[in-house]
DNA sequence: GGGGCGATTGATATCGTTACCAATCGGCGG
DNA sequence: CCGCCGATTGGTAACGATATCAATCGCCCC
């Protein structure tokens, strides 16, 4: 004999099946597959044998097999976020998570990487595999919406977190977009500020269209003028984010102060301007107002002087995984689409 | 009539089956497979009936249905992570999705919380759904990897992400710990620093127990002996590092230098040096030579003077998924398990 | 002591899909 | 003009699990 180690049963070509363990424990199908579903009217030491059985194979109940039974759900929920590396995006998974497991259930989860093709594909995909509901961040570049009307027609329900679709009537989590830049754009004008930077997304991204709004609804208020060569937006990464923030701060006539609106763009922007200060081989950054949306975990140890416009991530995952579980869990669907905006708080700048 | 919005069909109460379809086409349940399964010897004609019917209904393959024909797979990769908050294995997850997604693979993700028993169930609930492999983070707390040896010995692949587990014998990426810290520590000897803190993990996980083994090693290569009341493990979150930092700055002999040992002890003992400085009204924080393992998106801009041992937290991801595939993709099972170390390097701290 | 009730167990059919085999048809070579 | 072949289509039987109904058994009460 060879001296391939083997020493338990045979490696499981195929795994063990609810019959395999009904043979070697004498008994029926049935049998084995009450125990497994509550023990109701099962002698216990019939129970004793059914369970020594499945332990010596292996046995695990095939979940796929079970949820097409009728009136089976699958458990499973499709979330598609734009980019996880995002740490705003991985808070707001952990709460949807959180909510989910509460549940009992799972999550399946996708990148759309601001594609719209691809979630188009994801949620085909998700849809194919029984989920009972869909948990999507809007990818910006998403002309229309067509594949999640027909998920909705078709009874999956869905929510939108971060993100709204003007033609999409759903379950939609967002921040206070236009309150908070409008707070923050607000307060950098009534220091006396009247040439204020903007650093965003582009238009196309919902969030970023909205910040800027209330970017520039905090001037009509106060009757001060833009000028229209410094609102950038455009930036998604740090990178182009940093550039921008260069670029501005080389303008014959920079701003005095930058509104950017959202975390890729501040730290952009202070990695602009710490850099810039250590190439000048100066002691003090730049003097230059920076009000930033989202919080992230160094914004109070940010080495150049800054005020964040705070709202919990989490806490947003959680309130778009609550809704869809409303639904599910039998909302009448008459109900037309939610639509919770959840606050954004402009935080003190910290003593420097 | 009532004023009910329900302009197409019915609210389908049950999803569309290929049956469905069959009959609305005119053909055999067959037929419809074939169409939407490579169109073999399928009339262009009927297949346009076929495709029609389906558009009308709405109507979407059931995946696990499908997957439970024979020498069927799920396409389905389980991941549990220990916590998904933190920025690194939110970097980590993207990976092992990119590579998923190479491979027409979808993961399903958990949180383990570093609970061993969670970790478990997670597990036991993934196999249970047919996933045909798994990524796994095992949490610190995990004294055993029963379940884990359960499911190798079931025939399903795992790939252990980031932390090893003595018991278990299957594919590993981590990170070179013990190189990393013992370079970062050696630095801080070589530049004359024989008080050195640390501040890192509880012993039981995997990678605190390695960093700290490294920082060990290169005391006693250089014969410097550890005051072991500099030697602080058990921070898991960046408020307990905080704390822990502040403790070690108040000793009456407090260290010159720290290495930290993962990037929630690093930016606790940033914050309580900033806050520090902060406290005292100073221009110029403590002088203390802090070194940490991991790198994060702002340790370059950190308000106090900074070395970090920098890894590749998505090339992780990548090398794990990619490991699973092999084996999923038929590598002799007789093969042992493999382990990668991914390099961490020391980077030089930026000028000031 | 008989009828009946509850507890326990098993046989059957089905969930949605597809591999396999059989049936049908038209057309072409001999 | 017959028979064979390929193309096309359908019937059947499973994949693994369970709801439903039927069958069996022991035991209690009148």
């Amino acid at each position: 004999m060879s001296a391939t180690p083997d020493p338990v049963a045979s490696p499981a070509a195929r795994p063990p099946t609810l019959r395999d363990v009904a043979i070697l424990a004498g008994v029926s199908p049935m049998t084995v597959s009450r125990v497994f579903s509550g023990n109701l009217n099962v002698r216990p030491e019939v129970q004793e044998r059914v369970r020594s059985a499945a332990a010596t194979l292996g046995y695990r109940r095939n979940e796929n097999a079970r949820s097409l039974r009728p009136g089976h759900r699958s458990g499973l929920i499709g979330v598609t976020i734009t980019n996880i590396a995002n740490p705003y995006y991985a808070e707001m998974q952990r709460g949807i998570e959180e909510v989910a497991a509460e549940h009992s259930r799972r999550i399946l989860i996708g990148n759309s990487n601001e594609d719209a093709e691809l979630e188009s594909r994801l949620v085909a995909d998700f849809l194919g595999r029984q989920v009972e509901g869909l948990i999507v961040v809007p990818s910006g570049s998403a002309a229309d919406s067509t594949h999640l009307r027909d998920a909705a027609q078709g009874g999956v329900p869905i929510a939108l977190a971060s993100r709204a679709l003007d033609d999409l009537d759903v379950d939609t989590v967002l921040v206070d977009d236009i309150g908070g830049a409008f707070a923050a754009t607000d307060r950098i004008l009534a220091e006396g500020h009247t040439r204020v930077g903007f650093l965003g997304t582009q238009a196309s991204v919902f969030t970023g269209r909205r910040r800027l709004q209330g970017f520039r609804d905090a001037h009509a208020v106060r009757g001060i003028a833009i000028d229209e060569d410094l609102v950038l937006a455009g930036q998604r990464d740090v990178q182009s984010a940093e550039a921008a923030m260069q670029a501005l701060l080389q303008l014959a006539d920079p701003p005095t102060a930058v509104f950017t609106a959202n975390n890729r763009n501040t730290i952009g922007a202070i990695r602009a301007i710490e850099l810039d200060r250590r190439r000048r081989r100066s002691a003090a950054p730049l003097r230059i107002r920076l009000i930033g949306f989202d919080s992230f975990e160094f914004a109070d140890l940010s080495p150049v002087p800054l005020s964040v416009v705070a709202h919990d991530a989490r806490e947003l995952g959680r309130r778009a995984a609550t809704m869809l579980l409303e639904r599910i869990d039998g909302l009448d669907p008459a109900v037309a689409g939610r639509v919770i905006e959840l606050p954004a708080r402009l935080q003190e700048v910290p003593a420097p």
